[in-house]
DNA sequence: TCAATCACG
DNA sequence: ACGTACGTGATTGAT
């Protein structure tokens, strides 16, 4: 096989570089720029090719001027853009860097360089490989030059490949010919005149007849077009100045140097901490396989032999560890552990030492309290350590809650992203080392020092952030909450998830299948209504059946189109019958497809149980989420989706549920922290606080207020809690906004210190940057720095809301782990299943329900000493229907 | 991958 | 005058 050349075309890739992928952002959501598209294309073409020379060229400042002044051109053709000019240097230097040979020559243009490399190369008996993004280089591709011209579809980067049979396939000559059809047509972008009247159509007929330029000029009175004919004879002289201009220089002065053009050293160390500088990140992993890169790095000893991982074990000290299991990737498994003394270790199973004898092996370290254990996401690991019957304990420090106390307003947090927050190192993402997507390269495929130092590398993330985030959740006043509240939950929910939900199976597929009935008449229905069947579940034709072929009045109000939402329908709901319908639809097509669908695609079929997964470090004001499924938004509201509730059952006969959800604590805490008298007093005496506020805002006997005036002051106390504004409380009342603008003001001259309490705290968070709860859970508030009206408004609203929500949140934290604890101690048979903001769902047996029933009340209600006391209702039922 | 929709507190 | 309530997650269609 011939050795390669891959010679690219500097300037046009730098510019589809820039213009191809102008959204590209990197992990800090910051845009990309030229040189990082540069160098994707440049690896992605290095894969491929793998050429064992290379060289880029570049236009030197003044291009394309053979025939003009500089001054002249400049004038002609818009130059490179600004933003790209700066970037230039920038590029130069990574390439130099990273020993790739640059030619720039005075009075030729990239294009010419390329011509001329080419044929040396090929006179050398190298195959060049020519990389542009301008189609003219098609000129030079031939049986053994190939041109690859990089495209930009939807982000992604791909090329277009040209031997000279595939120029003759797309465009119907050959590329020598190439050069003549655009002497006649011409090319205003590259200041090629051509003949006039001659455009893309003819002059390929042309050439395609006569093959070449100067027996067409001689054939001109056969040519066709009129027009083109007279052209070509009058403007044969600018068609042969045209020619000159349209053709690559093959032969311009330049040595060759076969040594400086082989490819060697690319990936060298210093290139890396450029790269590692400029933060491209998908690029690290390219360096670290570099031989010499590796060598530096290779800090970690790796083990893979049951008996060496035993004795390992025997002889680790009993202190702080960081440590690493992975476990459910099927590419790698193993555990890595670090110590500062010893370093890091790698223990990797293998079809000889699998991850239960793995896990067998390390049982000591995870079951013994003295090797006090810092990780990540430590409930993850409970699942694999618990399936061997190992109860872990001293799990003292968990990264991804200390760092979501610490910033609750993150994206993720991952090891990359705590290590560069908190140790200020930039380390490659799991991503970015196994590569992402479709194409994902296993972990196994990597070299084993590679994986090991991957895998080394996040124990000791873990281990050494761990004194800098201590500190800084001392400073915050946060170590209580961390150690006292959010370490605790971990093991509460991580028994959640372990014990999961029981489903009855029966009853929920005849759910499904009296949901499908209705699915299949109501949609009969709305077809005999539209007069054509059409996809119900699309607001985009649903939008122009209603709108345009039913002429029902509605505005355009999404970016896309007509708005189909459940509130916009409403209003038109008495306006023709298929309204009603799709209201009707909507909400049956939701329950099958998310609840009765969805819920049976995730049970188990063995136990007949569904495991949610219950997250701790997603929201911004410290509640937790629940996933796949989320089994925080199983239907309550309406009958019809409540009733899907009865499917959810004790595990067996002799258990039944007990839930217990918090009467008004929002605004309880809301009373608490205003201090505001009447609101206290109302739930001391534990008055029906709508009504009172209906009393307070109308003006009415507290005897007299109408379940109208009840209902509407419901919207208002909602209101205050989320940081109310007249517009959206008229549009949620239906009332006008001066009447809702009244009704505010009225409640914040019955509940004055409440108003106090907004404004302060809005001015104490614009002033130290954050908003805390009771408990000195953290959210940061930039927003209020905006000098944009929509934002600052919105930071103004999240900052009233937050305290609130945030503090209930700890508030029902605290009763978990008060109520697990005395259901553990007690020895009950009785456990925590559910968590939903302000309800804990519990399956206790009926032996002990009494019991358990007072437990829960007590230590709820005790959660905290609030001004305003907190009072929880107690329900008892053979299903979650039941229990409500 | 985004936008629209809708389920919950 | 701005544009319009806080916090979540799953499904679907369209790009």
């Amino acid at each position: 096989m011939a050795e390669k050349i891959m010679i690219i075309d500097g300037n046009s890739i730098v510019n589809r570089a820039f213009y191809g992928v102008p959204l590209l952002t990197d992990t800090q959501g910051r845009y990309t720029n030229g040189v990082y598209g540069f160098l994707n294309i440049l690896f992605k073409l290095l894969d491929e090719e793998q050429p064992e020379y290379w060289a880029v060229a570049f236009d030197l400042h003044a291009p394309t001027f053979r025939h003009k002044t500089y001054a002249e051109y400049k004038g002609t053709r818009k130059g490179m853009p600004e933003e790209l000019r700066e970037q230039m240097p920038l590029l130069k230097e990574v390439l130099r860097i990273m020993n790739i040979p640059i030619f720039e020559q005075e009075g030729y243009e990239a294009d010419d360089i390329l011509g001329t490399l080419s044929a040396m190369a090929e006179r050398e008996g190298i195959r060049p490989v020519i990389v542009s993004g301008d189609r003219d280089l098609l000129q030079i591709a031939s049986e053994t030059v190939k041109v690859r011209i990089p495209k930009t579809k939807g982000g992604r980067t791909e090329t277009e490949d040209y031997y000279a049979a595939d120029v003759v396939e797309k465009y119907g000559v050959t590329p020598l010919e190439f050069i003549d059809v655009k002497a006649l047509m011409g090319d205003a972008s590259d200041n090629i005149p051509g003949v006039p009247g001659i455009g893309e159509k003819t002059a390929v007929k042309i050439i395609q007849q006569y093959h070449d330029m100067e027996t067409a000029i001689a054939h001109a009175s056969e040519i066709k077009p009129k027009k083109a004919s007279e052209n070509l004879t009058e403007y044969q002289e600018q068609a042969r100045l045209s020619k000159y201009l349209a053709t690559i220089i093959r032969d311009m002065p330049l040595e060759w140097d076969r040594e400086k053009l082989e490819r060697k050293d690319t990936f060298n160390p210093a290139a890396y901490e450029l790269i590692k500088q400029l933060e491209f990140r998908s690029m690290f992993s390219r360096f670290e396989q570099a031989k010499e890169i590796r060598k530096e790095s290779a800090s970690c000893r790796y083990i893979s032999k049951k008996a060496e991982a035993e004795a390992f074990f025997a002889q680790l000290e009993r202190m702080e560890t960081g440590y690493v299991l992975l476990y459910d990737e099927q590419e790698c498994q193993g555990l890595a552990i670090y110590q500062p003394q010893i370093g890091s270790i790698w223990l990797e199973t293998s079809d000889m030492f699998p991850l239960a004898e793995l896990l067998e092996t390390a049982r000591t370290f995870f079951a013994d309290s003295s090797f006090q254990k810092i990780g990540h996401d430590m409930k993850r690991d409970m699942k694999p350590l618990r399936s061997i019957g190992c109860e872990p304990q001293g799990l003292v420090f968990d990264t991804a809650i200390a760092a979501y106390l610490l910033n609750a307003t993150g994206n993720s947090y991952e090891y990359d992203d705590i290590s560069r927050a908190f140790l200020n190192e930039s380390n490659p993402s799991a991503e970015e080392v196994m590569g992402k997507g479709r194409k994902k390269r296993a972990f196994k495929t990597l070299e084993l020092q590679l994986r090991a130092d991957f895998a080394a590398k996040q124990a000791e993330v873990a281990f050494r952030a761990k004194s800098v985030m201590e500190e800084q959740l001392k400073q915050n006043g946060q170590d209580s909450l961390f150690y006292d509240m959010e370490m605790p939950l971990l093991f509460v929910l991580a028994d959640m998830e372990q014990v999961g939900i029981k489903v009855d199976e029966q009853a929920l597929r005849v759910y499904q299948s009296r949901l499908d009935e209705s699915i299949e008449s109501i949609t009969k229905e709305i077809y005999a209504l539209s007069e054509e069947p059409f996809n119900l579940n699309s607001p985009k034709q649903l939008g122009v059946i209603l709108f345009e072929k039913l002429g029902l009045r509605g505005g355009k109000k999404t970016k896309t189109g007509y708005s189909t939402a459940a509130d916009v329908l409403e209003k038109i709901r008495h306006d023709h019958p298929i309204v009603e319908k799709i209201l009707y639809y909507r909400q049956l097509a939701k329950l099958k497809s998310t609840y009765a669908d969805g819920l049976l695609a995730v049970m188990d079929t063995d136990t007949h149980k569904i495991y949610s997964t219950f997250n701790q470090t997603i929201t911004a004001t410290g509640r937790i989420s629940s996933t796949e499924p989320n089994l925080q938004n199983i239907p309550v509201r309406l009958e019809l989706g409540r009733e899907l509730r009865k499917v959810f059952i004790p595990e067996s006969e002799e258990y039944c549920f007990l839930d217990a959800d918090y009467s008004q604590i929002e605004l309880r805490v809301l009373a608490h922290i205003s201090g505001d008298e009447t609101l206290i007093n109302a739930f001391r005496q534990n008055q029906d606080i709508h009504r009172l506020t209906a009393s307070q805002v109308f003006h009415v006997p507290f005897d007299e207020v109408t379940p109208l005036q009840r209902s509407n002051a419901k919207a208002v106390n909602f209101g205050i809690v989320y940081g109310i504004g007249s517009f959206s409380l008229s549009q949620d009342l239906g009332i006008t906004r001066k009447e809702a603008e009244q009704y505010i003001s009225a409640y914040f001259a019955k509940y004055p210190k409440i108003k106090t309490y907004m404004d302060k705290t809005i001015a104490d968070a614009a002033e130290s940057g954050y908003v805390s709860t009771l408990w000195h859970r953290r959210r940061p508030m930039p927003e209020l720095q905006s000098a944009n009206f929509v934002q600052r408004s919105f930071g103004e609203r999240v900052a009233m809301n937050m305290p609130i929500q945030g503090s209930a949140a700890d508030i029902i934290k605290i009763a978990m782990i008060k109520v697990h604890h005395a259901l553990q101690e007690g020895g009950y048979r009785s456990r925590l299943i559910l968590q939903v903001h302000d309800e804990l769902l519990i399956e206790t047996h009926r032996e002990e329900k009494e019991a358990v029933a007072a437990i829960l009340k007590e230590n709820m209600e005790q959660a905290a000493d609030l001004l305003a006391p907190l009072l929880v209702d107690v329900h008892e039922g053979n299903s979650w229907f039941e229990a409500k």
